[in-house]
This record gives C-alpha cells, sequence and structure tokens, in this order.
DNA sequence: CATGAATGAGTCTTCATTCAT
DNA sequence: AATGAATGAAGACTCATTCAT
C-alpha cells in the first residue's frame, strides 16, 4: 500500500477521497459489470458523483483514464506482493515463491474487480504492449528475478525466460479468476495448494522426469 | 468427426465460400485487428462483400454473429485435435496428450486469427459461460478424460477437476499465443517442448517432490 | 354480404381462403395490434402463411394492401348495414335510423379489429381523402339519403350536410369504439340505446327547445 | 390556472424559446404534415436548430417526445377552456357549456395543428390509455363535473358517464376538425351552433321526446 | 476546479422491395 | 404463381468530447 496515489487529496480532513479517485474506482466497477466499451463516461461520472465535463479535467480522454486505472492496479498489485518482502536469506525457493504468490492472490480475492479488469485487458488488441513491458519490468521485477535464481540453482528447468514469464503470468491470473469466481474454494487449502503445486511444478526441472513416465 | 458446418452451400460447383461464411470470415478478421467492439456490423458487411442488411440476414445480432464465430471456431479446434486420434493402446499417456497438444497447437498457429479471437471473449465480461461449458463437455471432451485416466493411473495429482480444466484451457491459449506473437519461436524445439513441459508436469504427480526440493 | 371480394379462389373445393385474403386477414389483425408503420410486410407474410415475396405478388405496394384492405373493410360495413334493408315504407324514421345503426354496430362488434382499422386511418394524414369520399357516397349513400328526408318533414334540425355527415361518422366510430374495449357493456340496453339516443337527439329539431331550458 | 410549462427558460431575458421548446414545437409541425411514424428523429432536430443529440439530451426517446407534446397540448387546452371561467352563478347551464366549448373551440383553431395531432394520436394503438385517464381527471375535470350538474337537475338524460364523455369527446375532436378543414365556415355562426346544438341536444332529456316522434 | 447542455459523427438494426430460381 | 435470399437507404439512438458559465 506504498505507492498509493496521493494526489493532494483536496478533501482536507475529511476521509472521503478525491473525485478522481472516486472516478477511478467508478470506472473501475462498471468496465467490469458491463464492460470498457459499453460503458459510457457518463456513466461513470454519474456513478462517481460528479459531472460529465470533471471526468475530462482529471483525464484527458477515456482512454486515458483506462491507462491510468490499468496502472494503479497494477501498482497496487506490485505493493500487495512486496508488502512483507520475505527474508533475503530465506533459503527455501519454494517457500518464497509461496509467498509471492500467496500475498498476490490474496490482494487479487480482495480487489476482484481489479483483477477482473486486468484479464479483459490482457486479450485486448487495444493492450499497450509498452505499458505492459514497463509494468513487468518496473514493478514486478521480482518475478523474474525468482526465476533466474531457481535456474542457476539447477532447481528449475532452463526454459526460455520470455516464455515462462507469459505462462506464469496468465496462470496467476486463471488461478485469480477461478477463485474469484468461485469464492469459497479459496478457502480450502486444497485448491489453493493445487493452483500453487501446478505453477510450481511446471517450473521445475526433473532429471527423473522421464524414467517416471516411462516405467509407470 | 469432421463437424464443419457444411450448410449446404448453394455456390454448388462454384469453390466461392457461402455469404454466410464470408460474413464470418471477414468478421473474425477485423475483430482481431481492431477489437470486436471496435469493429462496425456495415465494415464486417464491406469486408464480406455483400449488403448490411445481408449480415442480419443471416445472424440475428452482432451479438449473434459473434457467438456463432466462436462456437465454429471451437468446433474447428475440437475438429483439429482429433483429426488423426491417436491408436487406444497407445500405452504412454504424456505422449498420447502430446500429440494432442501439438495437433491443437498447429490448428492454432495456422488460424492465427481464430485464436486471438478466442482470447479476446475469454475475459469478457460479456462471456457466456453456458456456451463455454456446453463447448468443453461437447468438443473437448477428450481433455477431462485424460485427466481422469492420468489420476487414476496415479500419473497425475488428483487435484479438482474444474480447477485444472480452467488452468490447462489458459496454459494452452497463453501458449498460442505466445507463439503466435513469435513465429520463429514456433519451429524450435526448445520453445515448443517447454510449454508442454510446464503443462505436464503441472501435472504430474511426484512421490520425491518435497525431497528433491528439500535436498537441493 | 354480397360484395364480398370473390377473386376466384384457386383453393377450389377446399374452404382454405385464397392466400390474397389470408394476406389481408393478417395484415388486419397486425395492423391493430401493432400499428401500421410497425408492422412489417415480412410480418404479414409470415402470419400469412406465404412467402415474402408472395405479398408483392397480390399487392403492388404496402400502401396498395393498406387501401385495399381499408376499401375491403368499408364494402363490408356497408354490406351489413345494408343486409336486410327495411321495407321503404317503414314511416318511422326514427326506427329506421336505428335499424340501421343496430346492423352497423353489430357487425362493428363482430369485426372489432376492422373497427379498429378504420379508426386509426381516420385522423392519419396518409388518408386518402378522394378515397373516403368515394366510400361514402357509393357504400354508405342511405346516410345522407335519410338525413335528407328528415329533414325535410322538419323532423330534423336543418342542419348543414358535410358538417352532420362527419359528426355521424365520428359518432359513430366511437360509439362502436367504446363497445369493442367494453364488450359486457354491449349487452346493455341501457348503454346501446344511449349511444343510439345520444345520436338522435343531437339531430332533432325541437321547437320546443328553448323553452324547455329556460323553465327548468 | 396557468399550468403553462414554465421550465426557467435559459433564455432569460431574450424572448427566444428554450431548445425543448423549439423542439416540441418542431415535432408537432413536422408530425401534423408528414404523420408521427414518418418523421425522422433527425428532421425534427433540424428543423428545430438544434443537433440530434440535443433531441435526446431532453427526450428519452421518440416516445417520450410524443407524449410529452400530447401532454403539454392537452394542458394548454385545459387552461384555454378555463381562462375566463363563468361566474359559478350562472344559471343557465347551457350558456356555461357553450362558454368552455367556445373557449376550447376558439383555442383549437388557433392551434390547428395541435388539435390534429390530438387526433392522430386518438385511434393510435400506441395509445397510452392509462395519460388519456390522467389527462381526463386532472386537466379536464369540468366536464364531467358539468355533466353530473345537469344529470342532478333532470335537464341531461341520466347516462352512463364514461360512455358519454367519451362520445363528447369524440364530438368535439370531429367539430374542431371539420373546421379547421373548413376554416371560413369558423365564421358562420350557423356552423358554429349547428355543431354545438348537435351536441348539447344529445345531451338533454326529453321527456315529450317519444310523442314527437311517433306524432311527425 | 466544476458543471451539464450541446454536439454530430457513428452505431446497430429495420424494412419495403426486387429478382433469380 | 410462389419463393426467400439479398439489397441498401434510412431510422432511432449513443457517446466521447467541448465549452460557456
Amino acid at each position: 500500500m506504498t505507492s498509493q496515489t496521493m494526489t493532494a487529496d483536496p478533501g482536507l480532513g475529511k476521509n472521503r477521497p478525491s473525485k478522481k479517485q472516486q472516478i477511478l474506482d467508478a470506472a473501475l466497477n462498471l468496465f467490469v459489470q458491463q464492460g470498457i466499451e459499453a460503458t459510457a463516461t457518463a456513466q461513470i461520472a454519474k456513478r462517481a458523483g460528479v459531472a460529465t465535463g470533471t471526468l475530462f479535467h482529471h483525464f484527458a480522454s477515456k482512454e486515458a483514464l483506462i491507462q491510468a486505472l490499468y496502472w494503479q492496479i497494477k501498482q497496487q498489485l506490485a505493493d500487495a506482493a512486496l508488502a512483507a518482502e520475505p527474508s533475503k536469506e530465506e533459503d527455501d525457493l519454494k517457500r518464497q515463491a509461496r509467498h509471492y504468490w500467496d500475498c498476490a492472490l490474496g490482494w487479487a480475492l480482495a480487489h476482484p474487480d481489479a483483477l477482473k479488469f486486468i484479464g479483459q485487458l490482457y486479450h485486448s488488441p487495444a493492450r499497450d504492449e509498452h505499458l505492459e513491458q514497463q509494468a513487468m519490468t518496473q514493478l514486478l521485477h521480482f518475478v523474474p528475478r525468482m526465476l533466474e535464481q531457481g535456474s542457476a540453482l539447477g532447481l528449475l528447468r532452463s526454459a526460455p525466460m520470455d516464455l515462462t514469464l507469459a505462462l506464469c503470468h496468465s496462470h496467476f491470473l486463471a488461478s485469480a479468476h477461478y477463485f474469484i469466481l468461485h469464492p469459497q474454494k479459496a478457502t480450502q487449502s486444497t485448491y489453493l495448494d493445487s493452483a500453487f503445486e501446478h505453477l510450481w511444478n511446471g517450473l521445475l526441472h526433473f532429471p527423473l522426469h522421464e524414467e517416471l513416465v516411462l516405467s509407470h
């Protein structure tokens, strides 16, 4: 929660969020419910309790609003994953990975709309590839770091990094999406473990692998 | 197994596809390039070489067109995966899985637009969950069948089926997407193997697992 | 029922009405339910159980269909009123008028859609004034005849004929409409008498009139 | 009693009517000339000198515009009839009725389009029966009041109220329509008197009635 | 900063009519 | 005579954006 947008909230002592944030909140909610294109700026403004014109004072265009929202969410997600960074000395890479996974998944479950929004943009042709790259390198840099670490230790398969990153990203999104759709299953460790194991095992390097399969 | 839509093409001897198919083709192309919402029905019709009204003669609405397109693609994908069904006697489950994987991935690479379209719809709030279920059970029934088989053999982890299915689906989509974006990598077995291994290993059941990790 | 459209019904011995008549029937029904403009020719054809093209074989245009329908209905209404023409010797003009009124109203109640259709066209700017005149003079000539007769006898006020005709026409339409909307009231003579008396008294010529009012 | 829509005309000192009123005026004019269905919203906007969107800023739909227009006209008509309410002490009910009649007819002749519009809607299947009821009870309440009064005095026939109301309404519409079509006749008292007498006599109660007819 | 009426190009969809079969 | 796929102009309505207050 560190890099929270602190735009000099004009609300002074009051706890009411700034109009800008109200707009972002309203937008997120509506985008997820109805889709991005299907949501009119006027509707966002109404839901946020401001005038139509006000929206365009804070965001140059609808497109800019979408990108600001996207960036804010990615930032919050990274913050959440890094919130209580595990001691670097932690010798167990898996446990470390699980720590990040739990933090990120926990945040996702607490902010289902944010996750769904990310998902919506993921496959959109309007997706800003450059923005995505930035987010990954600036915010979620710990993911490639861990992968390299594990690979160097011989624990993880030495797979192409960019492919692996893409697969991890998609795996996380799919898992989070699943648990958001079935909230009661997010409380059962069977399901939670299974999702993480699926990812982790997929990354592992197994000398015994072939034997196991052939001698089934 | 060819459930190809054979709508008694009125072109008879001529090889020209039916207007309905022309519309579907044009729609797919434009949807992927510009996004679904950003594509006007009039533009689809023009690209298809028919009148605006013709589109609505064949599809009740833009929404119906989208669903018809989705269904057709899923059907073709299933057909492709089942095209040369491996001998049932095949004792190696992994090889069998790889066979399906290669067929499906091959089709995806040959039809990048179709894949991208599926991806676009995947996270859309307009997504018809019911249709998705139908597609999975009617067309891609071989996936759950294999998972159960492997689980019964003790080869695969006994994970919740619905979660596993969702993760496999997303993994396939992400992989295909990656190779479509980087076509030259789709010719290198390093990459191709890596993508499949990631999925397969994630599914495996390892008695030795914990030991391996702890004794790294 | 004399001038029924006898278009050489190709149905031969069968009792099924000709396609042309089926179209007219379907059109009437839909026009009344949804409005004329709101009813598509394709819908009429479907309801009539014929192809879209067939409609345009029998009627040059939608407009022509409407006019044909209008004419047919006016004809049937006139036929109904004249069905059992009272003996000319009938000395009581009021009884004679009531006879026509009852016949016409009876037909209207038996054909509510027909009446509503006439009503719809009554105030339409698309109304063909010429056609209306023709209908009045050719089919309902007995109305002006009676008015003149009554006026000559000194029984009816000598009011301008065209104004009186318009008022009678509108009175009949309004009455019929009322009884169609409230069918159970069409069985009570209180209501039926009241509607007719209202018209008839309005036409009467009263030397005693002013006195009655002033000395109330 | 002037329930005129006084929507705080933003024109301030300027005499230019609000855009909303401009739209209503343009709509009335075009509806009457071409018919309601035959008039495009874009055409209304153009005639009103505003953008297409502006129309839908003030009225949710074409349907809503029609209803707003209808309501405004009924209001103005009621205002006109009640403009110079006759002294309550007026002992002659007929003279009182004639007063209302003249006021209403005068307004109708001064606003022929308004009258024609009412007429068009009168028989439309799109007619909102509920709105009609409201208009009658809220705006034109003096009509049923007079009828009851006259009936209590024994002057008017004790006919069913709702039927009588419908007949009076239709009679007024037909009369107004007639005079609008033949404006020069609206200056001759022969015609004006005749129209009113027709209505009034139709309402009267005549003990001598039968005798008069039988002894013609 | 905030407002919300105004804009007009653009969207999806309808529908009377035609014509090859 | 009957069919129904095809047409494309036209319609109602939307919406991102601007601007005077």
